[in-house]
DNA sequence: TTCAATTATTGAACGGTGTTCAGGAAAGTC
DNA sequence: GACTTTCCTGAACACCGTTCAATAATTGAA
């Protein structure tokens, strides 16, 4: 029974899940396969298209979110709600932060959580500029928040406070 | 003439700034040195305490800033440009954000800008703890923004709106 | 059912990586 | 000159991503 792209993605993905990127090479992930390295790059170009493929199933759940359509004009509750789910899905995967940082880097606007906040900003009355402006910075205060949180993890370093420090700078940023 | 671990750093610094993270390798910089690559563990603990070490370097020329002595309480042109020449200081260093977010990680209030951004934040009239979030909000944006721009630069891809969405950023977080 | 074409995998290699450690130089001290 | 501390070599260990000729397995057509 050959081998398939969608065996190769959720063998990377249960790597990254359960020990990290550190422990996700292709070796580790043939191995896990009972296959050779060599057959891997039948199925994936690289490294770095896994690597994106996995950051888009980590944010995919966005997408089938049920966004309360609407609230008063200025209420920014949906988009409150959309950045702590995407907050809480990338910190649930080992060094989530890092995988979907390439990823975001590579098409900014595509990327969810991008796109979905956006939709949430302006159909609260923001001019698209400033939605955009605001999606972005809250795409990646939120990377770079997860990132600083799951690198102190990986140290088992304490990240207790994190979480309010986390929602203190989402709610400075829509203010 | 014994090698020093000043040189080491150094050294690590030249290939750092000129070739980038991905040829910081520890025998790279054992062959720019003349020296086998087990000497450099003789001068330094691991790789890992020669990155801090960089990203010490990088944002060091900030505490010899002159911060201006005040302004109207209220006003947050120091914090502005502090924020600034972070970025620009992280920006200017290949992957200089990769390195910073480490050393971040491991002592977030420690590091700057974070300590300069607190003082100038509470000389403007607000709290501690607010000033501490703000701070730490603000770093943790820039390094996420910068993260995406130099990653996306590693790729040849544009960056020139990056700049401005940066600036928009930051203000709307001290807005 | 046989044969050709396509799809999938192996095995081996290439050129790297961080880190450790016994042993041997060199330099400094008494 | 002997002894100790400092510094470095050489070699090894256990990995890494990627390529590619050769080969196996599977599929579709005759």
């Amino acid at each position: 029974m050959a081998l398939d792209r969608a065996q190769v993605v959720d063998a990377a993905w249960h790597i990254l899940q359960t020990y990290g990127l550190g422990d996700l090479s292709m070796r580790r992930l043939a191995r896990e396969l009972g296959v050779q390295p060599g057959a891997l790059y039948w199925h994936v170009a690289n490294k770095q298209e896994l690597l994106a493929v996995l950051a888009q199933r980590m944010v995919g759940p966005l997408e089938t979110s049920s966004i309360r359509p609407a609230g008063a004009a200025g209420d920014d509750a949906a988009a409150l709600l959309l950045v702590a789910r995407f907050r809480s899905l990338v910190l649930a995967v080992r060094d989530g932060a890092d995988v979907v940082s390439v990823a975001h880097a590579l098409d900014p606007l595509g990327m969810q959580p991008v796109p979905l906040l956006v939709t949430a900003l302006t159909s609260q009355g923001r001019s698209p500029e400033n939605a955009e402006t605001v999606a972005l910075t809250l795409t990646r205060f939120t990377l770079g928040s997860v990132t600083a949180q799951q690198t102190r993890e990986s140290m088992e370093l304490p990240t207790a406070t994190m979480e309010d420090e986390f929602e203190a700078g989402v709610r400075a940023i829509l203010a």
